[in-house]
DNA sequence: ATCTATTTATAAAA
DNA sequence: TTTTTATAAATAGAT
């Protein structure tokens, strides 16, 4: 259709070439727009000249999107898979992860042993001894800093105490409108003090006592 | 182009407008191929009829999946981002179960106490305390079944044992040729055989034993 | 499908 | 690129 006919083949002058795409290019999207009224199909056409350059065309009621999910569910080809294929390879080596991490979880809190041959029973065992060792050193410590926190605090306390006192009696002696029942109550305070002081003492220094009552769940346990 | 002028709506009538599709889908698909060959470009036309049916023209030079991977590239748009939304979002639940696993994990092994405030560190050693029980019951049922099959199986011996010594004894009598030394081996294998067996026993009934030497990983702690 | 009158697209030139 | 224009190609309507 022009002037003369051409063969199909590749035009090999640079600007032939570049002038009938972009004639061809005008031609094919008329076409495919009078396709989409016409007929009301849905039309997506893309192009790419030979210089990369994007040309396209969809018709009005549908998107690029909506037709590459309509096209990949019709021909069945899975057009996003290069895509999520590292994803879904990422996911399934988390799941074994995590598959394997349940199951080290599930020895440790004593399930499925019947899995485990008698070898590895006794390698279970001490782990979880050795764990306990350090659990408890941990638990210890914990023990024994927080009495020497309060051993501190009490420290404070009574000195304050031993002032405070020292002031009431320094008053009582001086003061004839002196109030006796908030000296004695003051001195009341002192004697619980010290006895709160001598029971942490203890707490710190039997670090053997069984934990009785210690039920209910480690609080970390996973749903 | 045709026996008269069309106006570019949609055809009404049925029949007409579906022999319109079939004969202008053939024209635009013979173009898009012209296109390719021509001009060097790349050409993918995706036409779905107002019946759903599927028609496609993608250049031989390329493949659907690339012109869409191009085009979003180019086009800038992210078409498959729905897509692997959910997929991101699966991922980092499992990152996140993953993490909370190993923390678990974690503790259990005696790392990250910092973590822990004093009744978390009593519910955790509590709990590796239970656990513990549990393992060492289950290794005990073990040895004890081990045990009961050394048992029969020297049982089984020593009954063949008296069986076959009571045959030699019987033979020597009768026997001017038999061979001492042979009845000799016999007499003391029976007795290693007991020396086993009391051995074996003895660890069965007393399981409170502490495992000595029982170090090293436990085989099923995760790189 | 096939035919064919007519419209439309476009090759070559500017 | 776009316009022109001669001609090839596409296709609407008929069969």
């Amino acid at each position: 259709m022009g002037r003369g006919k051409i063969e199909i083949k590749r035009i090999e002058n640079l600007t032939n070439r570049q002038v009938t795409y972009s004639k061809r290019r005008t031609g094919i999207v008329k076409k495919a727009r009078e396709l989409t009224v016409l007929c009301d199909a849905e039309v997506s056409l893309i192009v790419f000249s030979s210089t990369g350059k994007l040309s396209e065309f969809v018709s009005p009621s549908t998107t690029m999107k909506k037709v590459f999910d309509q096209y990949q569910q019709i021909s069945g080809t899975n057009l996003w898979s290069s895509h999520y294929e590292r994803m879904q390879e990422n996911l399934n080596k988390l799941k074994e992860i995590n598959y394997r991490l349940r199951r080290e979880i599930s020895y440790r809190v004593g399930q499925y042993l019947d899995d485990l041959n008698l070898e590895e029973l006794r390698r279970l065992e001490h782990d979880l001894e050795s764990s306990l060792r350090v659990i408890r050193d941990r638990k210890y410590h914990m023990i024994a800093t927080q009495t020497e926190t309060y051993r501190k605090k009490l420290r404070n306390l009574q000195e304050t105490h031993s002032n405070l006192l020292r002031e009431f009696e320094t008053r009582r002696a001086e003061d004839p409108y002196y109030n006796e029942a908030e000296y004695e109550s003051l001195v009341r305070m002192g004697n619980i003090g010290a006895d709160i002081y001598s029971f942490r003492l203890q707490a710190g220094h039997a670090p053997n006592l069984p934990d009785a009552g210690d039920f209910g769940q480690y609080n970390l346990r996973l749903a």
